[in-house]
DNA sequence: CTGAAAGCGCTTACAG
DNA sequence: CTGAAAGCGCTTACAG
């Protein structure tokens, strides 16, 4: 209607527009090797007549001539947590770089997750990046992922173990996190030492996902400060911030003496946790330490600022779409497992 | 390497496997209207044959034959904020109710918002919905996006005004709004209220964008109050958590009796000024009261809980949605202008 | 009830 | 230095 091109352009309108062959126009716009082989009136006519016209190659049969889409997917657990905004962000940024689009999407529940992974199978991605969490204990979304893999859309998962030879991982070493965390609030004299986790099927020993990895941290610390933690301290519950309140709250029923620390699942939850000690009017750190886990900018304008052990969520992000580039150029395939390392950053929250 | 399909499947080999033609695998599977014609042997052997091989349909080859992609676009001002982030998963959801897909962009400065709006006329999209509250006063875009609706890819604003007659506009009433919670405010006795705004280019005064609305509504109230606004009342800054609590710190600065009340341009920003008055030793609300604007889950997590004008994410999503596939049926053209209500959430950051 | 054929808009060997 | 032709994998009139 309003506009000056009126619906869209191909490239034999170009073509005729500019007096030369569709292959002509393609070779030039696309500037391709053999464009250096074409003569300089040519090359400006044609460049003139695609910008006189508004000339925009159709994405589609560009894809379906290439056989590549130049789009890439990022699966990630929660849209709604900022830490997997900002590696999101620094993961569309890397792939902008290299002309490819990312498209990112929260995977919901994990049968939402597992019929994103099949739709990607109908070639509308060069490659997925998995950062849902999860996968070590389940198998189900890694017959999707090995299946994927099988159709030429190759896959990294981050966050998770690697599942598979042909699928590489790259992780963040949250393990050592929780167990350094933990030490920090030992060396503080903390002797009752709390965690909130996230609640998952199954025993949270048996978890191979990651948060398994940041209780074996958490419990590694204490027994070589020579305490055993104790079934007490352990809470399991949602990832939000409702959930981190409702946590303390359980926490602070549970008979025995209170513990004057907690180590949290992730700085969403530690809000809340913050927000549930200050509603049963207990002083954080004073009444209890609190330290989170991401390290998101929110951290630093909590009441108190939070203690959190930092995960490098640009880096995971920049990192990823590296190594499905390199899995997409083929060549020596990159190493199977990665791991980040994390860092503890301190704040109020702690009472260091 | 691993999975049972080694690459891709195309209609063809489940044709071949399946002995029938391309036709008829193609009706079957899509489920036209012509299936209900189709031999119910015929029917289950090409089911069979597609699910043994694990035939996914091409995106881009059906993309490019049905000239048009089942893909919407999404671009919001700021990923690294939860309001919008609420609305991309409600519109993601409206989207995907209707078998689209719903890509959503962080359109970051203007130049990139230009750019990814240009991109979109290779007809990878069906659909955009602009989010980015910012064009009432910059025509670039507009020209854009006239030219992508020009070749015929709809457009719907959100959270501006109607560009034109072809582009509907779906707000929010951010100038009542911002007069409730101001008269909010007044009604509590003060009678220095501030206004911590989002800077934009020009005089707040002729601001057409949502912050100029936000601004005639907080000194409607005043002025119908009969108080005058000061200037020192008005700063400026990022609608970041950083850039509240340096507004904050700013307008601790300025001459003059401090004002006891301050209107924050969003959350985001609201809970850096909370940071800030806390820095500053000041109490909320007894030495300042603060009302934020959005209404993000995370207000209830401060402290103090922030009052908040609720603007309604999960609503304007879906509506945005929906008129976009109002307009991509045809049909009767959707009002071109639909304006939403606020609901001012009051918690004890006001001192209600 | 089912199939042969055309064509969506590109890119890319290949020919000259 | 440039163009004709094939073909990517679908869907959809159309014919029988």
């Amino acid at each position: 209607m309003t506009g000056r091109h009126s619906r869209r352009v191909t490239i034999a309108e170009v073509a005729l527009a500019a007096g030369v062959s569709k292959t002509t126009v393609s070779v030039v716009l696309n500037g391709v090797a053999d464009s250096v082989g074409i003569a300089e009136a040519t090359r400006a006519a044609v460049l003139q007549a695609s910008a006189r016209l508004g000339y925009r190659a159709n994405r589609a049969a560009r894809a379906l001539r290439r056989q590549r889409s130049e789009v890439l997917t990022l699966l990630v657990q929660d849209l709604g947590n900022p830490w997997f905004i900002d590696m999101a962000v620094a993961a569309r940024a890397a792939a902008e770089a290299r002309g490819y689009t990312l498209n990112v999407v929260g995977a919901g529940p994990l049968e939402a997750e597992l019929q994103a992974l099949e739709a990607l199978g109908g070639g509308g991605s060069d490659g997925v990046l998995v950062a849902t969490g999860r996968h070590g204990a389940r198998g189900a979304a890694i017959l999707v992922l090995r299946d994927l893999v099988g159709r030429g859309v190759p896959a990294v998962v981050l966050l998770d173990r690697s599942p598979d030879a042909a699928i590489p991982a790259i992780r963040v070493d949250v393990e050592d996190g929780a167990y350094t965390a933990t030490r920090h609030l030992l060396g503080l004299g903390h002797q009752r030492v709390a965690h909130l986790a996230l609640e998952r099927p199954g025993p949270i020993e048996e978890d191979e996902s990651s948060q398994g990895d940041r209780y074996r941290g958490y419990v590694r610390a204490l027994r070589e400060a020579g305490i055993e933690p104790a079934a007490a301290w352990l809470v399991r519950g949602p990832d939000t911030l409702a959930g981190g309140a409702r946590m303390v709250a359980e926490l602070l029923e549970r008979p025995g003496p209170r513990p004057t620390a907690a180590l949290v699942y992730n700085d969403l939850t530690a809000f809340g946790a913050l927000h549930g000690l200050r509603e049963a009017g207990l002083r954080v750190p004073e009444d209890m330490a609190v330290v989170g886990t991401d390290g998101i900018e929110h951290g630093r304008y909590t009441a108190p600022p939070l203690t959190t052990v930092a995960h490098p969520a640009e880096e995971l992000g920049r990192l990823g779409i590296e190594t499905l580039f390199a899995l997409l150029a083929g060549g020596a395939p990159p190493e199977q497992e990665r791991m980040l390392p994390t860092r503890l950053v301190v704040r109020r929250s702690s009472g260091a």
